[in-house]
DNA sequence: CTGTTAGCGCCTTCAG
DNA sequence: CTGAAGGCGCTAACAG
């Protein structure tokens, strides 16, 4: 019989508890307490153990500690479809900042608008005991996405709300920005306003398009199907789509997009032919005053979203911890016109 | 004497291992083994085995594991000083991508350009037992960044190279790139070229600002303080000294700027005055061919540092897991110029 | 091929 | 105010 050794042989790592113990002259306990400042430690004994800590560069180890409280240590998920856009990375940044006020720390994942691998990590987050985790969901269905599903950790949705469960949810004013924003054209005197869209499966196209709706019907304006039949995501689309519709026999003379790729697409193409077209989109973004281009935007704070989820989801774990439950919240981020031009 | 429970209560927690193993009828060790494939498992074993984890939707506790191994599974560090900026957030979605390939995660820290903070991020990062960190430093020493000073954790720079440690690195050709654009603004005529730079302290910064210094002297062109004397890293800033560069007796007929930051904040300068200018700079942008202006700017690929510090830090964790320590290692991405308008 | 033993580092519970 | 015992869930090292 091999006698088991306490310590996996002198390598580089960190000391633990009993070391410190041991150099302080008290028992782990004592240490234990003493670090997080647990009642019921002498003055005289918490200044010899931060001395040992000092001394020997001694840092808790987080899993040991997971472990134990069966939890991870203030540990959020970020599941987001694709941290290239900067509306994520700018959400990404509020919440890591929201949180790391707190001594909590992000973990991320990207999807890439995949729901199979946005399956994967919220279960990986889950195994690894996350504390929460904060979704911008590319499914549709959320049923794999609820807390009961996952161990019973908790979730924020992000721009999209919970389908098919029931957990809070942080979400932008798609439709009253993009309402308010169309009817501004139609107040400068526009009837023929196409809109270019996003997926129509999508929550943030839907309700897009329905604010956009909303405004021309208010104003009696019929819609035309086809100023509205373009649905795309990216750039180089979104041009095509818009030189199509500058191609029709009447084109419009006002066109919405529906997200900053489709605006920055529409504003290609209309730059491409000279078009006179006013633009007007979702998103604010960099160097919109810069094209040269009479442009009105939906701005808001993306960075809110982030700090928002965060809230929410603090608020979520503290209730779970007290064994409480309450009802899941909804928390809409104002939106805001913004001209350039 | 009071009977220990062996789980914590009929609460929300997943099952365990054992649980796996009873409703199997196997050992705790065979389940374990049959879920890492390790060899010596019946095919009939493992086949139970799966079933009861499937029927018991059974996951892993990575704490338990990271706590028994010693090692965090597969759980990275990203310490980038501003994640809004759209060159670190691409940085982190290759970092992402190709970890997540080998199963890895990140974990985020922004640390805005604070070195305090971003010694206590690397500490942080260092009491979860991560197997590594990816970190663009905002410091300037880097000894708090040495493995040793963090319990043997693997540490990779990137953009900027290690000083008076010695870790692995990713660099841009800072110095290449600037050189070659700088040489193409001398070769189309210009003689009076500014730049416009970013704190010399960095280290993009100074490699930056002698590529441009090197460029000019191999073409004869002495250097005239008066067209270099601004570093900064702000749009707003880069703005003011454009124009105060613009208001000279003599302006330069081109500008190179330093950054992203330094060429958006030059070109609404030179824009304001109608001035003109012919611009150049370092960072590649969306919407850059759109300025109406030519435009000559040092591109590479922001995604590439991503995946190759994710490629360097995969390799010296296993090496460090081998107990080899070969020597740092330099990776340096290509840049390569790009010219629009 | 499978099971037993022991312990990773920490914290909850109970004794002193 | 401090210490001892024990176990969180997992797996390396030994039996069988």
């Amino acid at each position: 019989m091999t006698v088991p050794q306490r310590r996996r042989a002198a390598d580089a790592s960190r000391p633990t508890l009993r070391d410190v113990a041991q150099h302080a002259q008290v028992s782990p306990m004592t240490v234990s307490r003493a670090l997080r400042e647990d009642a019921g430690v002498s003055a005289a004994t918490r200044a010899r153990v931060l001395d040992a800590v000092a001394s020997l560069g001694y840092r808790p180890n987080e899993a040991a500690r997971s472990l134990r409280l069966g939890r991870s240590d203030g540990l959020i998920g970020l599941v987001v479809t694709n941290l290239a856009n900067p509306f994520y990375s700018q959400l990404a940044l509020g919440l890591e900042a929201a949180l790391a006020d707190k001594g909590m720390r992000v973990m991320l994942g990207n999807t890439g608008e995949d729901p199979a691998r946005e399956r994967q990590l919220v279960h990986d987050f889950a195994s690894r005991r996350l504390d929460g985790v904060v979704v911008v969901p590319a499914s549709h269905d959320h049923r794999h996405l609820a807390p009961e599903a996952l161990g019973g950790m908790p979730v924020v949705l992000a721009a999209s709300p919970p389908v098919r469960i029931e957990v809070d949810a942080v979400l932008l004013d798609d439709f009253g920005g993009t309402w308010e924003a169309t009817r501004q054209l139609i107040d400068s005197g526009h009837h023929r306003i196409a809109f270019l869209g996003l997926p129509a499966a999508t929550w943030t196209g839907s309700e897009r398009y329905r604010g956009y709706c909303a405004a021309l019907e208010e104003a009696g304006i019929p819609i035309d199907e086809r100023y509205s039949a373009y649905r795309q995501r990216d750039v180089a689309t979104a041009e095509r789509s818009t030189t199509r519709l500058l191609e029709l026999p009447q084109p419009p003379t006002a066109i919405f997009a529906a997200n900053n790729r489709n605006t920055i697409g529409a504003y290609r193409a209309i730059r491409a032919r000279g078009a006179d077209v006013t633009l007007a989109g979702f998103d604010d973004f960099e160097l919109a005053d810069l094209l040269g281009l009479p442009l009105r935007v939906v701005g808001y704070d993306p960075g809110e979203l982030g700090r928002e989820a965060a809230r929410l989801l603090i608020d979520r774990i503290a209730a779970a911890a007290r064994g409480q439950a309450s009802r899941p919240q909804r928390v809409v981020i104002p939106t805001r016109i913004v001209e350039y031009g």
